[in-house]
DNA sequence: TCACTTTCATATCGGTTGTTACGAAAGGCG
DNA sequence: CGCCTTTCGTAACAACCGATATGAAAGTGA
């Protein structure tokens, strides 16, 4: 239980930064997917031997769970950028400005991990797919609260429906992922947050109504 | 050239309803992605053997392809959508609708075809994958042209861009598919639709500063 | 009935998948 | 120096991948 966390005291020293060539499978991972990146795609770009894929990080669903976790953060970093907003507004306006920039990195794959990695497969891969969808559970449950909060102290108007309102912001984040994909610009995608929020449910009725 | 689409006259006839394997094959690549799913898959679902396959219809790739023609419709089912509304309000409306309703089947896999089956595939598949990229940029080409008329014509504010606007909407309904797919019932899409159309930018401002 | 054409089922191809034995190598510790 | 632990590179495993060679079977037309 104790003393876990230094390094190795005995035994042949690791060859290579674990953090590096995590790094480089998530990269791949990212790229193009779990199911369609076999162990000879990672070995050539994480500059690694499969046995020591394997030693080190267990099998290949471990590794992928582990570049997810890189990836996603931990705790989540979505979670911490709604935890962190001070209203639900600045909330949504930040999770989609934030995707806007990561699925338009010019070191990094376009498009989310999360949203293409495991957007279909087997059958044999259902608990990764699982897992995957939890995390986007999690945001989105955690969203949906920051607004219920922000309903009743009238921030949001009272007739929104707060679980709507998380889930079409996390519909425009998601598919803003494919947009990336297929090619989309961070302008375009910024502006498509934007036009997002600017359909935002205000406090009161705008329209003259109430 | 001529006479090619009348039943063979001679030869062993085919035992199997070519539209019907089709529409099976077409499920399976909807369910489990392009290449995630294997040959083996496909001859258990499409209950026809291997190299009947490959007679019919070439190889995994033109099936898929064809699979993807029968998902999508010939001409493109939502070109036509886009096309026959009066509107692009209700372009826009109708394109959702149909996203939220053809994404919860009760005989069909959650999601979209379009949006999962190569979300992420190796780098031999990048052609199919361009394939089904092309695809979706044909619809959001014409709705933006949609939206374009719309606004030269003074249906929706002159202020919107029809291009952020088009990609807006893509953007929703592609989200949508991931939302199926992660087990959203077709009301929670329907109103993801509702509220997505609340943002629509009506002709003239309405918050009276115009 | 007898060619002829096409599809059928069986069995198999070479290549790749994820994964692992195996022994040599590289360090710390006595 | 040798012991011990851990990682190294090589080489291979069974299972599966997409795709076919092969010959029997099932029809049409003469």
């Amino acid at each position: 239980m104790k003393a876990m966390n230094h390094p190795r005291k005995t035994g042949r020293p690791l060859s290579f930064d674990r953090e590096v060539v995590l790094h480089n499978a998530m990269l791949q991972f990212w790229a193009h997917g779990y199911e369609t990146t076999s162990i000879n795609d990672l070995t050539a770009v994480m500059g690694v031997t499969a046995p020591s894929i394997y030693t080190a990080f267990g099998d290949k669903k471990h590794l992928f769970l582990e570049a997810v976790k890189r990836y996603a953060g931990e705790p989540l970093q979505a979670v911490q950028i709604i935890e962190a907003a001070p209203t639900a507004w600045a909330a949504a306006l930040d999770l989609l400005t934030s995707a806007a920039v990561g699925y338009t990195g010019c070191d990094t794959p376009h498009g989310c991990l999360l949203a293409s990695a495991v957007a279909s497969c087997s059958a044999g891969a259902a608990d990764v797919q699982a897992a995957i969808t939890g995390i986007r559970g999690q945001i989105e449950t955690r969203l949906q609260a920051k607004i219920a909060d922000a309903v009743s102290m009238g921030e949001v108007s009272t007739s929104a429906d707060p679980a709507i309102l998380a889930a079409t912001i996390m519909a425009v984040i998601q598919g803003m992922a494919i947009l990336a994909r297929d090619g989309a610009t961070r302008e375009k995608l910024l502006a498509v947050a934007g036009a997002t929020m600017a359909g935002w449910p205000a406090a009161r009725a705008i329209c003259g109504t109430d």
